[in-house]
This record gives structure tokens, sequence and C-alpha cells, in this order.
RNA sequence: GUGACUGUAGCUCAGUUGGUUAGAGCCCCGGAUUGUGAUUCCGGCUGUCGUGGGUUCGAGUCCCAUCAGUCACCCCA
């Protein structure tokens, strides 16, 4: 049937058979969580719009609009579009750099970016995430890893491909920068439009181009491990070899270059394996510098989002029927106080009740109490029968603590 | 934001070159049969054919606009 209204464009409701699935992988993924002793951390949906425009990079994006508006006050609101910068803020601002300095966090959230929807890409979409500040060391990397392939593991998400990557620090970025330019440049007369274009704004992300034409020169391009330090390069070689000692499969992949402006050293993805054009589960990397640059102590960080959406599509998760404990079933309103006594006095020793206040015929409640995968059914008239739907097991019963024993004795 | 395609009951879909009162299966509701609440059978509910215009004697079917979705680009989780 047809509503009045219509959800908006880019939103989507999540029904009563979906929200078990949605559940129960915000379940898995708190408990994963919570084993690697990242702590929950919960952030207002609404930021000044400066928090993503001069820490993000989201100015220089036209396609990645926020959602924004001048509020009564004159203030410059958005909707967040992502959550390091919103985690980095309360990072500083709840001054967790001095009460823990070695503090990890996670976060299952809403965020919100006016884009062209697509299956996979929704305008209010959910992302699960983790930072990790105050470790420098690549031991951190790994874990951050480990934690991404353990969650999709879980889930039962098979098909994936995880891609690494070691984009230096920001020197390094700078120069690699002018190396690509110039290469790119020697072959300007072969690029795509859209990559000479990107050869003023931002060469870099020629590297990530789809079009045709472009491949043979991006498979030649320089490399940025070529600009690693030594111990930049030891680190990754590190990282590595952690990765195959927990045996977690990877690809080397020397043109990832993450999206926003703020990563350093290790990034990284996790891609589905479908040729689907939104087939990033994961990303992530480290930002040694964002804290620091966001009015916070030099403080070095890693994290990586997943989105909750995209990992829904993928999991092979079976989650089981719901199930209630007793079936209410009285087709007399002389009895409702009865039923209600001992619809209380079951909720209160912790079973599931469901109590059919549309007084179908008994033979139908038999059939809709098995369909609900109810254990018992319970007849409320003038005496209280119970019957165990499996067993066929029936007995009358003369007050509540007569049926609770039955209950505890099966 | 650009381009292509799609839009008929809660769901999955039929609907012939435009032609009477728009169909099926599943689901849901009820009944019958039944040594089960399984099987089988019967009946019932739900639609201004996404929305708004136009062409036509006549539009679910053709045209335009609009909304929404899907796919690719783009972007990214």
């Amino acid at each position: 049937m047809k509503s009045k209204y219509q959800k908006i464009k880019g939103t989507f409701d999540i029904l009563p058979t979906d929200t078990r699935l949605w559940k129960e992988m915000e379940n898995i993924l708190h408990n994963i969580s919570q084993q690697f002793s990242y702590e929950e951390i919960r952030t207002p949906s609404i930021e000044s719009i400066d928090l993503f425009k001069q820490n993000v990079g989201y100015e220089t994006d036209v396609s990645k609009e926020m959602f924004t508006w001048e509020d009564l006050s004159n203030q410059q609101i958005a909707l967040k579009p992502e959550m390091t910068a919103p985690v980095v803020r309360a990072y500083i601002e709840g001054g967790l750099y001095r009460s823990n300095p070695l503090c990890r966090l996670y976060y299952i959230d809403s965020l919100f970016r006016r884009e062209k929807p697509q299956k996979g890409r929704q305008r209010q979409f959910n992302q699960f995430g983790i930072e990790a500040f105050g470790s420098s060391n690549i031991e951190q990397d790994v874990e951050v890893i480990m934690i991404a392939a353990t969650c999709l593991k879980t889930l039962n998400i098979n098909e994936t491909t995880l891609h690494v990557n070691n984009i230096g620090s920001p020197e390094t970025r700078t120069q690699y920068e002018g190396l690509l330019k110039k290469y790119f440049t020697q072959n300007i007369g072969v690029l795509s439009s859209l990559s000479k274009k990107r050869l003023e704004t931002n060469p870099i992300r020629i590297l990530d181009s789809k079009e045709q034409e472009d491949q043979s020169i991006i498979k030649n391009a320089p490399i940025i491990k070529e600009l690693l330090t030594d111990s930049e390069k030891e680190d990754f070689n590190m990282l590595l070899s952690n990765l195959d000692t927990l045996n977690i499969k990877y690809e080397e992949s020397p043109y990832l270059v993450r999206g926003l402006d703020y990563y350093n050293g290790t990034t990284f993805e996790i891609t589905t394996r479908s040729n689907k054009s939104q087939n990033a589960l994961c990303g992530g990397g480290r930002y040694d510098f964002l804290v620091e640059q966001m009015g916070g102590p030099s403080t070095p960080a890693i994290g990586f989002a997943a989105g909750m959406e995209r990992m829904i599509i993928e999991s092979q998760y079976q989650v089981e029927k719901n199930s209630i404990d007793i079936y209410i079933s009285s087709n007399d309103l002389n009895h409702s106080r009865k039923c209600f006594t001992v619809m209380q006095n079951l909720i209160n020793n912790n079973y599931t009740v469901f109590f059919d206040t549309n007084k179908k015929n008994v033979k139908n409640q038999m059939k809709d109490a098995t369909k609900r995968n109810a254990s018992y059914l319970l007849i409320i008239d003038k005496k209280i029968t119970v019957k165990n739907i499996k067993s066929n097991d029936e007995i009358a019963v003369s007050d509540f603590h007569e049926l609770l024993n039955f209950l505890k004795n099966q």
C-alpha cells in the first residue's frame, strides 16, 4: 500500500526481519572490539563544519558533499560525514591523551553524505571503526589490521582481498607527488581527460583511474616504495611478516593511496572480489599528524572504518529464527485479570511471552504458536492448562507456583 | 554531480500490435478434511499499474516531466 509519505532519498528502514541480522552483527563487532580491549566511544551527530573542512579536506572535493546548515545563532553545522575527525576532537577535548596514553576506541555510528545513492552507498549509512592513539610502533598497525580481518572472518565474509601499502611521511608524499607529476606530464598525450585534470589538482589520484587509456601508463609509474627511508621499509616488511604469521593474506598495492588527506605510513583497504563499484568494505591507515593539527599534543594514531551496509550485503551469516517461551491463549475477556497476572509472573521469571490479544480460536492459536517457535502453549480459561508443544505433554495447573514447577522440570 | 536502465497487490513476477470489470504464486486471514499444529482442499483480503501531465474514441501498454531505485562514471566505507 502506498504511504502518504516517502522516506528521504538515500535513506532506508531496517524492518524487524532485518534488525535481527543487524543486531547480531553489531553484537559480534562489540564483542571483538572488547576482546581486543577497545572501548566504545559515541559522539554527536552534528559538529561544526570547520572540523571537517579544515582537517579532512572536504572543501576540495565537491561530490563528497556534507549536509550543512546555519542554525539560529549563525553557527555553521554539519551532519558528520566521517568519524575520525569527531573521534579525534573528542579525544582531545576529553583529555584522553592524559588519562589513557595508549587509547583504543571503537564505534558503530550513522554518518551522512549527500552523494547520489546506489546499493552500498546511502546518504545515511553506518560505519564500524576503530582508532588507536598513542603508539607509533608497527605492532599497532598489525593489531589494527588483525582486528579488521577478525571482524570480517567472524561475520562470515570470505571473498575479500586485503591491500596494503606504505605511503611514507608527508615529505615523502610531497616528493612522490612531484615525481608523479613529472612522469605523467611526460606522458600527457595518452592520458584520459579526467586524469589530465587531476594532474593539476591531485596527481596521486591518477593512480586510481579506471580509464582504459591510463592503465599502461599507471603500470609503469614510479612507486612510492622507492622513496621510503630504510626504517620505513623495515617497518613495512615487519608488518607484512607479522601478517604472514597471522595467516592473513594480503596484496601489496603500491598505488593504494587513501582518499582523505591526513594519512601517512601504513594504509590498507579490504575489498570484495566482485567487480562492483562499491566494493570497498573497509579502509584505514595511520594518521600521525592529525591530533596535533587539530590542537592536541603530538600523538601517533591509526584506525580504520568499515561500511556496515556493505558488510551485511557480503555476509553469509545466518541468524536464527526468533522464538518465544510461552504462547498465552485465552478466549474469554472475563479471564483477563488471570492472564495478566500469569504474564507478569512469567516476565518476572525471565520468560518470553506472546499474548494473543486478537482472541483467535484455540486451533489457530496452536498454529500461530508453532509458527512463532513457541515452546509452550498456555490456555487460560477457568483453569490453566500448559502444553509442551514439541512433546505434546499437557497438564492442568492450579496456580503459578505449579506452572513454574512444570516449566522447570521439563 | 554525469550517463544508461527499471518502477504492476506486503513479496516474486505475468499482462500479447494501446481495446470490456488488471492476473498468478507466495505471504496473511478464515473454513473443511486430517491419529498432529504436517499434507491436501475451499474461500477471503489487499492495487487510483511510482506520481503529474499529454496523445487517443480508449493508456498498465505510446510521449513528456517528476520522484524513487539499480548499474557504470565519480567518490568512498
